[in-house]
DNA sequence: ATTGCTGCAAAACGTTTGCACCTAT
DNA sequence: ATAGGTGCAAACGTTTTGCAGCAAT
Protein backbone atom coordinates (compact mmCIF):
# COMPACT_ATOMS: atom_id res chain seq x y z
CA UNK A 1 0.00 0.00 0.00
CA UNK A 2 1.11 3.32 -1.10
CA UNK A 3 2.52 6.03 1.83
CA UNK A 4 1.57 3.78 4.68
CA UNK A 5 4.20 5.41 6.59
CA UNK A 6 3.63 9.21 5.71
CA UNK A 7 -0.12 7.66 6.47
CA UNK A 8 0.66 6.80 10.48
CA UNK A 9 2.87 9.81 10.85
CA UNK A 10 -0.47 12.48 9.28
CA UNK A 11 -2.91 10.16 11.16
CA UNK A 12 -1.09 10.42 14.29
CA UNK A 13 -0.12 14.49 13.86
CA UNK A 14 -4.17 14.74 13.51
CA UNK A 15 -4.74 12.64 16.35
CA UNK A 16 -2.48 15.13 18.57
CA UNK A 17 -3.85 18.31 17.64
CA UNK A 18 -7.62 17.16 17.85
CA UNK A 19 -8.24 17.30 14.06
CA UNK A 20 -10.18 15.20 12.66
CA UNK A 21 -9.36 12.24 10.51
CA UNK A 22 -10.90 12.11 7.25
CA UNK A 23 -11.04 10.50 3.68
CA UNK A 24 -10.46 14.23 2.08
CA UNK A 25 -7.31 14.74 3.72
CA UNK A 26 -5.79 11.07 2.78
CA UNK A 27 -6.68 11.79 -0.47
CA UNK A 28 -4.91 15.32 -0.54
CA UNK A 29 -1.60 13.83 1.39
CA UNK A 30 -1.18 10.91 -1.39
CA UNK A 31 -1.72 13.86 -4.19
CA UNK A 32 1.07 15.95 -2.94
CA UNK A 33 3.15 13.22 -2.29
CA UNK A 34 2.72 11.82 -5.48
CA UNK A 35 3.72 14.92 -6.60
CA UNK A 36 7.00 15.17 -9.07
CA UNK A 37 9.03 18.51 -7.88
CA UNK A 38 7.35 21.64 -6.87
CA UNK A 39 3.52 22.48 -7.12
CA UNK A 40 1.51 25.63 -6.08
CA UNK A 41 -2.13 24.68 -3.97
CA UNK A 42 -4.39 24.90 -7.11
CA UNK A 43 -2.13 23.26 -9.45
CA UNK A 44 -2.24 20.11 -7.28
CA UNK A 45 -6.45 20.99 -6.98
CA UNK A 46 -6.46 20.69 -11.39
CA UNK A 47 -4.44 17.51 -10.69
CA UNK A 48 -6.86 15.69 -8.59
CA UNK A 49 -10.02 16.94 -10.47
CA UNK A 50 -8.83 15.18 -13.54
CA UNK A 51 -8.04 12.68 -11.46
CA UNK A 52 -12.04 12.60 -11.24
CA UNK A 53 -11.60 14.03 -7.30
CA UNK A 54 -14.21 15.71 -6.00
CA UNK A 55 -12.62 17.35 -3.17
CA UNK A 56 -12.67 21.34 -3.07
CA UNK A 57 -10.17 23.81 -3.42
CA UNK A 58 -11.02 24.85 0.19
CA UNK A 59 -9.53 21.99 1.36
CA UNK A 60 -6.89 21.34 -0.66
CA UNK A 61 -5.51 24.34 0.42
CA UNK A 62 -6.54 23.52 4.22
CA UNK A 63 -4.90 19.91 4.28
CA UNK A 64 -1.61 21.15 2.62
CA UNK A 65 -1.23 23.51 5.57
CA UNK A 66 -1.81 20.94 7.95
CA UNK A 67 0.74 18.76 5.77
CA UNK A 68 3.29 21.50 5.65
CA UNK A 69 2.93 21.91 9.95
CA UNK A 70 3.69 17.63 10.27
CA UNK A 71 6.66 18.38 8.26
CA UNK A 72 5.34 16.06 5.70
CA UNK A 73 5.28 18.75 2.87
CA UNK A 74 7.67 22.19 2.82
CA UNK A 75 6.41 25.56 1.95
CA UNK A 76 8.43 27.24 -0.84
CA UNK A 77 9.08 30.63 -2.32
CA UNK A 78 10.92 31.34 -4.82
CA UNK A 79 11.16 35.25 -5.47
CA UNK A 80 8.02 35.60 -7.75
CA UNK A 81 5.52 35.28 -4.72
CA UNK A 82 3.48 32.52 -5.94
CA UNK A 83 3.42 29.87 -2.58
CA UNK A 84 4.49 26.66 -3.79
CA UNK A 85 5.02 22.86 -2.09
CA UNK A 86 7.06 20.27 -2.30
CA UNK A 87 7.18 16.71 -0.37
CA UNK A 88 9.30 15.78 2.15
CA UNK A 89 9.06 12.09 2.29
CA UNK A 90 11.83 10.48 2.29
CA UNK A 91 13.84 13.25 0.44
CA UNK A 92 17.22 15.08 2.26
CA UNK A 93 16.56 18.52 3.52
CA UNK A 94 18.38 20.60 0.90
CA UNK A 95 18.20 24.18 -1.00
CA UNK A 96 17.86 25.98 -4.54
CA UNK A 97 19.21 27.85 -6.63
CA UNK A 98 16.94 29.96 -9.18
CA UNK A 99 18.08 31.05 -12.48
CA UNK A 100 16.92 34.45 -12.91
CA UNK A 101 17.00 34.02 -16.76
CA UNK A 102 15.30 31.10 -17.59
CA UNK A 103 13.33 30.43 -13.92
CA UNK A 104 14.83 26.78 -13.63
CA UNK A 105 15.68 25.62 -10.46
CA UNK A 106 18.61 23.67 -8.78
CA UNK A 107 18.19 22.14 -5.70
CA UNK A 108 21.21 21.82 -4.07
CA UNK A 109 22.99 19.71 -0.53
CA UNK A 110 25.88 22.16 0.81
CA UNK A 111 27.47 20.38 4.38
CA UNK A 112 28.61 24.09 4.73
CA UNK A 113 25.18 24.71 5.38
CA UNK A 114 23.83 22.11 7.62
CA UNK A 115 24.67 23.25 10.95
CA UNK A 116 23.51 26.90 10.07
CA UNK A 117 20.30 27.57 10.80
CA UNK A 118 20.36 26.15 14.44
CA UNK A 119 23.41 27.44 15.72
CA UNK A 120 22.16 30.83 14.54
CA UNK A 121 18.61 30.12 16.16
CA UNK A 122 20.32 28.71 19.15
CA UNK A 123 22.70 32.26 19.22
CA UNK A 124 19.61 34.60 18.97
CA UNK A 125 17.48 32.64 21.51
CA UNK A 126 15.34 30.39 19.28
CA UNK A 127 14.91 26.78 18.72
CA UNK A 128 14.78 26.48 15.26
CA UNK A 129 11.51 25.26 13.18
CA UNK A 130 12.96 25.17 9.44
CA UNK A 131 14.88 27.30 7.03
CA UNK A 132 14.75 28.08 3.21
CA UNK A 133 18.27 29.51 1.49
CA UNK A 134 17.63 30.20 -2.06
CA UNK A 135 20.52 31.59 -4.53
CA UNK A 136 19.70 33.94 -7.40
CA UNK A 137 21.98 33.56 -10.21
CA UNK A 138 22.39 33.74 -13.75
CA UNK A 139 23.49 30.73 -15.82
CA UNK A 140 27.41 30.86 -16.91
CA UNK A 141 27.10 29.51 -20.49
CA UNK A 142 24.05 30.64 -21.99
CA UNK A 143 23.18 28.12 -24.64
CA UNK A 144 22.12 25.96 -21.30
CA UNK A 145 19.85 29.09 -20.64
CA UNK A 146 16.52 29.16 -22.58
CA UNK A 147 15.78 32.44 -21.49
CA UNK A 148 11.79 31.33 -21.03
CA UNK A 149 10.69 32.55 -18.14
CA UNK B 1 19.99 67.30 0.61
CA UNK B 2 18.72 64.12 1.27
CA UNK B 3 20.17 60.85 -0.28
CA UNK B 4 22.37 62.53 -2.92
CA UNK B 5 24.16 59.73 -3.62
CA UNK B 6 20.86 57.22 -4.23
CA UNK B 7 19.95 59.37 -6.66
CA UNK B 8 23.06 59.86 -8.45
CA UNK B 9 23.36 55.59 -8.80
CA UNK B 10 19.39 55.75 -10.10
CA UNK B 11 19.73 58.29 -12.64
CA UNK B 12 22.99 56.51 -13.85
CA UNK B 13 20.71 53.41 -13.89
CA UNK B 14 17.79 54.75 -15.48
CA UNK B 15 20.10 56.16 -18.62
CA UNK B 16 22.11 52.87 -18.70
CA UNK B 17 18.94 51.36 -19.07
CA UNK B 18 17.11 53.45 -21.64
CA UNK B 19 14.32 54.15 -18.99
CA UNK B 20 12.85 58.13 -18.40
CA UNK B 21 14.01 60.33 -15.39
CA UNK B 22 10.85 61.46 -14.45
CA UNK B 23 10.08 63.11 -10.82
CA UNK B 24 7.59 60.13 -9.89
CA UNK B 25 10.48 57.73 -9.64
CA UNK B 26 12.56 59.84 -7.47
CA UNK B 27 9.50 60.68 -4.92
CA UNK B 28 8.80 56.65 -4.87
CA UNK B 29 12.87 56.36 -4.57
CA UNK B 30 13.34 59.00 -1.37
CA UNK B 31 10.02 57.63 0.28
CA UNK B 32 11.04 54.32 -0.48
CA UNK B 33 14.88 55.03 1.13
CA UNK B 34 12.88 56.76 4.66
CA UNK B 35 10.97 53.95 5.10
CA UNK B 36 12.20 52.25 8.35
CA UNK B 37 12.36 48.46 8.32
CA UNK B 38 10.65 46.36 5.92
CA UNK B 39 7.38 47.06 3.83
CA UNK B 40 5.16 46.57 0.80
CA UNK B 41 4.69 48.29 -2.16
CA UNK B 42 0.84 49.19 -0.85
CA UNK B 43 2.24 50.25 2.53
CA UNK B 44 4.23 52.76 1.07
CA UNK B 45 1.76 53.75 -1.30
CA UNK B 46 -0.53 54.75 1.63
CA UNK B 47 2.30 56.38 3.04
CA UNK B 48 2.59 58.37 0.41
CA UNK B 49 -0.67 58.94 -0.47
CA UNK B 50 -0.93 60.59 3.35
CA UNK B 51 1.97 62.81 2.76
CA UNK B 52 -0.45 63.88 -0.28
CA UNK B 53 1.70 62.47 -2.64
CA UNK B 54 -0.23 62.17 -6.10
CA UNK B 55 2.16 59.11 -7.15
CA UNK B 56 -0.67 56.63 -8.51
CA UNK B 57 -0.50 52.98 -6.99
CA UNK B 58 1.04 51.50 -10.27
CA UNK B 59 3.94 53.96 -10.33
CA UNK B 60 4.92 52.52 -7.31
CA UNK B 61 4.67 48.65 -7.99
CA UNK B 62 6.61 49.70 -11.14
CA UNK B 63 9.02 51.92 -9.69
CA UNK B 64 9.80 49.45 -6.40
CA UNK B 65 11.05 46.95 -9.26
CA UNK B 66 13.11 49.45 -11.12
CA UNK B 67 14.99 50.03 -7.27
CA UNK B 68 15.33 46.60 -6.81
CA UNK B 69 17.20 45.92 -10.36
CA UNK B 70 20.04 48.74 -9.33
CA UNK B 71 20.22 47.11 -6.13
CA UNK B 72 18.96 50.22 -3.99
CA UNK B 73 16.31 48.24 -2.29
CA UNK B 74 16.08 44.33 -1.78
CA UNK B 75 12.64 42.03 -2.38
CA UNK B 76 12.27 40.09 0.33
CA UNK B 77 9.83 37.02 1.23
CA UNK B 78 9.41 35.90 4.83
CA UNK B 79 6.93 32.62 4.37
CA UNK B 80 3.71 34.69 3.66
CA UNK B 81 3.08 35.24 0.30
CA UNK B 82 3.75 39.12 0.67
CA UNK B 83 6.31 40.45 -1.52
CA UNK B 84 8.56 43.29 1.11
CA UNK B 85 10.80 45.26 0.47
CA UNK B 86 13.95 47.12 2.23
CA UNK B 87 16.19 49.53 2.05
CA UNK B 88 20.00 48.68 1.06
CA UNK B 89 21.04 52.25 0.83
CA UNK B 90 23.93 52.11 3.63
CA UNK B 91 22.97 49.20 4.96
CA UNK B 92 25.04 45.80 5.65
CA UNK B 93 24.19 42.46 3.45
CA UNK B 94 21.97 40.65 6.49
CA UNK B 95 19.59 37.59 6.52
CA UNK B 96 16.50 37.53 8.58
CA UNK B 97 15.18 35.09 11.43
CA UNK B 98 11.39 35.08 11.55
CA UNK B 99 9.61 33.79 15.14
CA UNK B 100 6.70 31.43 13.62
CA UNK B 101 4.74 32.16 17.02
CA UNK B 102 4.80 36.10 16.86
CA UNK B 103 6.12 37.02 13.54
CA UNK B 104 8.80 38.89 14.60
CA UNK B 105 11.79 39.19 12.59
CA UNK B 106 15.20 39.42 13.52
CA UNK B 107 18.12 40.44 11.23
CA UNK B 108 21.44 39.27 11.97
CA UNK B 109 24.94 38.81 9.89
CA UNK B 110 26.93 35.80 9.95
CA UNK B 111 30.31 35.43 8.53
CA UNK B 112 29.88 31.85 7.46
CA UNK B 113 27.28 32.44 5.75
CA UNK B 114 29.15 35.40 3.54
CA UNK B 115 30.73 33.95 0.61
CA UNK B 116 28.67 30.47 0.14
CA UNK B 117 26.31 32.17 -2.21
CA UNK B 118 28.93 32.82 -4.66
CA UNK B 119 30.64 29.30 -3.98
CA UNK B 120 27.25 27.37 -4.71
CA UNK B 121 26.63 29.35 -8.11
CA UNK B 122 30.10 28.87 -9.74
CA UNK B 123 30.42 24.95 -8.40
CA UNK B 124 27.02 24.65 -10.26
CA UNK B 125 27.81 26.75 -12.86
CA UNK B 126 25.62 29.88 -12.34
CA UNK B 127 27.21 33.69 -11.68
CA UNK B 128 25.77 34.70 -8.22
CA UNK B 129 23.24 37.53 -8.05
CA UNK B 130 21.82 37.23 -5.33
CA UNK B 131 20.60 35.70 -2.15
CA UNK B 132 17.72 35.13 0.33
CA UNK B 133 18.52 32.86 3.68
CA UNK B 134 15.62 32.99 6.21
CA UNK B 135 15.87 31.36 9.62
CA UNK B 136 12.13 29.63 10.88
CA UNK B 137 12.44 29.15 14.55
CA UNK B 138 10.44 30.32 18.04
CA UNK B 139 11.60 32.04 20.72
CA UNK B 140 13.10 29.89 23.45
CA UNK B 141 11.70 32.32 26.05
CA UNK B 142 8.07 32.70 25.69
CA UNK B 143 8.03 35.99 27.85
CA UNK B 144 10.15 37.51 25.23
CA UNK B 145 7.28 36.48 22.61
CA UNK B 146 3.92 38.18 22.45
CA UNK B 147 2.45 35.26 20.27
CA UNK B 148 0.39 37.67 18.69
CA UNK B 149 0.66 36.92 14.88
C1' DA C 1 -25.38 15.07 20.13
C1' DT C 2 -21.91 17.86 19.24
C1' DT C 3 -18.36 20.04 16.87
C1' DG C 4 -15.54 20.23 13.22
C1' DC C 5 -15.04 19.49 8.14
C1' DT C 6 -16.66 19.89 3.50
C1' DG C 7 -18.11 22.02 -0.87
C1' DC C 8 -19.62 25.87 -3.04
C1' DA C 9 -19.58 30.45 -4.40
C1' DA C 10 -18.45 34.84 -3.27
C1' DA C 11 -15.21 37.94 -1.40
C1' DA C 12 -10.75 39.44 -0.34
C1' DC C 13 -6.14 40.41 -1.19
C1' DG C 14 -2.04 42.16 -3.38
C1' DT C 15 -0.66 42.99 -7.90
C1' DT C 16 -0.91 43.85 -12.96
C1' DT C 17 -2.94 45.68 -17.05
C1' DG C 18 -5.35 48.52 -20.74
C1' DC C 19 -6.10 52.75 -22.10
C1' DA C 20 -6.22 57.75 -22.84
C1' DC C 21 -3.55 61.49 -21.66
C1' DC C 22 0.81 63.54 -20.68
C1' DT C 23 5.92 64.44 -20.71
C1' DA C 24 10.95 63.50 -21.20
C1' DT C 25 13.78 62.96 -24.79
C1' DA D 1 7.61 64.14 -32.95
C1' DT D 2 7.58 60.11 -30.60
C1' DA D 3 8.42 56.60 -27.42
C1' DG D 4 7.69 55.85 -22.96
C1' DG D 5 5.51 56.98 -18.33
C1' DT D 6 1.52 58.19 -15.66
C1' DG D 7 -3.06 57.78 -13.29
C1' DC D 8 -7.18 55.56 -13.06
C1' DA D 9 -10.13 51.79 -12.76
C1' DA D 10 -10.97 47.42 -14.01
C1' DA D 11 -9.10 42.81 -14.34
C1' DC D 12 -6.31 39.28 -12.65
C1' DG D 13 -4.82 34.98 -10.14
C1' DT D 14 -4.36 33.09 -5.85
C1' DT D 15 -6.07 32.43 -1.43
C1' DT D 16 -9.57 32.92 2.19
C1' DT D 17 -14.15 33.07 4.01
C1' DG D 18 -19.24 32.49 5.18
C1' DC D 19 -22.57 29.41 5.31
C1' DA D 20 -25.63 25.36 5.03
C1' DG D 21 -25.32 20.59 5.09
C1' DC D 22 -22.68 16.55 6.41
C1' DA D 23 -19.77 13.30 8.99
C1' DA D 24 -16.32 12.04 12.66
C1' DT D 25 -16.12 11.75 17.28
Amino acid sequence: MKHEKAKELFTEFLKNEKNRITPERFEVMESALDYEGHFGADDLYIVMKNLKSTVSRATVYKTLELLVKCELISKRNFGDNLTRYESNFKRQIHDHLICMDCGRIVEFVNPRLSKLPEQISNELGFVISSHSFNVFARCRDPKNCKYNK
